[in-house]
DNA sequence: CTAATTTGCCTAAGTCGTTTAGGCAAACGG
DNA sequence: CCGTTTGCCTAAACGACTTAGGCAAATTAG
């Protein structure tokens, strides 16, 4: 008797509609309640297309993470040495500011086969084909790649809580010497 | 009628036990509910001594940044150079390792004057220490309390989500030569 | 084109964590 | 010893999550 029309969920939808939502809100307040407030239609209909709440939250983060593999597969394609490394640092930046929410979601937890079965080893491996320009044998690339995520995931995080903003320096400026200095780093280690 | 003994609640009490709770089960899954289990109450009566579950986790992470803070004094106490570095690392990593959910705790996002009125500025002024003996001048000193952090705490995070488990290389040599490479990296940027 | 089946969203109902209001008895200070 | 404060209680409501079962729209088959 109501206007009854569908509302076209699938999975991919809310997926989709609950990476939108976490760059809005943040990730942590992503819901399915609130993502059936959006789609005008009762929280139990969600269930038909995904698991739980947490399987939602699990496919956002692997959306994310696909996107952010592909942005950093773009940003070093064509470039190596230090310019592979700036443009691989600027893309995982780059993400974060613009998808705050979903950049936090790539940052969830996964059990170990759904990390094995995402775009995690991706990551690895593109930051390995930055490393090439560098010439680092085993062990040390492992250890640069690890060095490499570290920094990265550590920077971005401490900066968007806020972590640099009681001192007067510009944070892209701290982030161009860190650049420039594991450009240097990398370079010192090489061994082959 | 029931036997009635006070549980001797405060927030202190509940703040500390809130801290062991997060070890043993993460620091997400800290709840009022859980811990008025543990003390053997209602739930309703933890409100009396703290406001909410936001403002014990709060005070939580600001129990967790004075213990960290602490911790990473005492490392670089009567230290400098690659020692003061070394073991300012490790008292990091040693109390991510020991106290998992602590450690969750002090990454909670504080609002600015919390913030400002924890342990996380002397955090900085720590790191600031090991500098010394690194002779940066300014803004090199900011751009390296900033590196710093950032390794060290993505590194911890990348480690406690299992990222290295699927690589047969050890996450302590790999540390290790992180350190090295660090302490190397400081002194090629000494320039005062 | 209609009948059978599948699919999509609904109502209903229960769980759990959070939070507020108001009460009663134990502890404490004069 | 009495009044006040303090500490924990009962009661009740809210919001998010989740499952079960139903009805009607969409799709497929005869």
């Amino acid at each position: 008797m109501n206007t009854v029309a569908r509302a076209g969920l699938t999975p991919e939808v809310l997926t989709r509609a609950g990476a939108e939502l976490a760059d809005e809100v943040g990730f942590e307040q992503v819901t399915v309640t609130e993502l059936a407030r959006r789609f005008d239609v009762k929280v139990a209909s969600l269930y038909s297309h995904v698991k739980s709440s947490h399987d939602l939250k699990v496919r956002i983060a692997l959306l994310a993470l696909a996107e952010l593999a592909d942005r950093a597969a773009d940003a070093i394609a064509g470039r190596s040495g230090r310019d592979a490394l700036a443009a691989f640092a600027e893309a995982y930046r780059g993400y974060a500011r613009e998808h705050p929410g979903r950049y936090e979601a790539a940052r969830l937890r996964l059990d170990p086969e759904t990390a094995a079965a995402s775009a995690a080893p991706r990551h690895s491996q593109l930051t390995r084909a930055v490393l090439r320009g560098y010439h680092l044998s085993e062990p040390g690339q492992t250890h640069a790649v690890r060095l490499l995520g570290g920094v990265f995931h550590g920077y971005i995080e401490l900066e968007s809580a806020g972590g640099f903003a009681h001192t007067p320096v510009d944070p892209q400026e701290s982030w161009d010497w860190i650049v420039d200095s594991l450009d240097a780093l990398l370079r010192a280690r090489a061994d082959g």
